[in-house]
DNA sequence: TATTGTTATACTCTATAACTATA
DNA sequence: TATAGTTATAGAGTATAACAATA
């Protein structure tokens, strides 16, 4: 293996080990509320009065749009989030944040940030560093 | 929100996002081999002529000891992994890789720090300078 | 009494395949 | 024909609680 290969391995188990460790702190933020970290991470995605189509979560989770149903359909018979027929194209189907949804998101996103988190143990200018890297790696428009 | 949370917050965001957009490169490593995305992690994590006691990493991988228990049962059916009971206290088991737990181990790693995979678009700094983020991150001993 | 690992249970996540309704 | 979403199915991941063996 190469020396550059390697950087990018390393960055790699660095990368899963962080995701797994973190899981301990999620029930601090996510479990309080009964949210997997799935679950978690749609809410986040899912902004305030920005629709979004089902097949577009789906191809942000990197996963089946059949898991996307079941998803949906838990967080629905929460009242967390709604779905809409689009008028353009009746086979779409778009997600909307319902107001219970909307206050959950915003409970859980100030509970990410509390200051017990690992990745406020990081400097400002290393939060920054990482942000910009972890940009150019998830690629976004 | 103050700025500094929200450079937390934003990192977390971006975090979760890549581990879920990674999902959709890890068959072309991880799946070849019919191996889950936490199945080549505990890959990573054993390391050849280092076991593992199977509390260390029900810790490692913030979940109950329970789980470990059918994880390591799905690897061991496998032959990917050796339960041994440990001389000092026999209460304890330790996870070895066998050999062809260790040669999969080495083509998953090859595989990993393929050409095609998002973090060789990083620069060699890039690489460096997440490595480095993470490490402080992760808080590895 | 406390700890390690297992078993039993229930629920969530995930992929595949077959289906519907639209386009 | 092709696409968006659903259903059915099977397997894997996860937490909780109760348990056996050991310390």
């Amino acid at each position: 293996m190469n020396p550059a290969d390697q950087d990018a391995c390393r960055a790699w188990q660095l990368l899963m080990k962080f995701f797994f460790a973190q899981r301990a702190h999620l029930p601090s933020s996510g479990a309080r509320f009964d949210l997997s970290p799935i679950q978690c991470h749609v809410l986040h995605l899912l902004e305030p009065r920005r629709p979004l189509p089902m097949s577009r979560l789906a191809d942000t989770l990197s996963c089946d749009a059949s898991n996307v149903t079941g998803l949906v359909d838990r967080m629905e018979s929460r009242g967390l989030v709604r779905r809409r027929s689009s008028p353009e194209d009746r086979r779409v189907k778009v997600l909307q944040l319902t107001a219970t949804g909307a206050r959950l998101r915003t409970q859980l996103l100030r509970q990410m940030t509390g200051g017990s988190l690992p990745l406020s143990r990081l400097s400002l200018d290393q939060q920054r560093t990482l942000v910009k890297i972890l940009e150019a790696l998830v690629d976004e428009k």
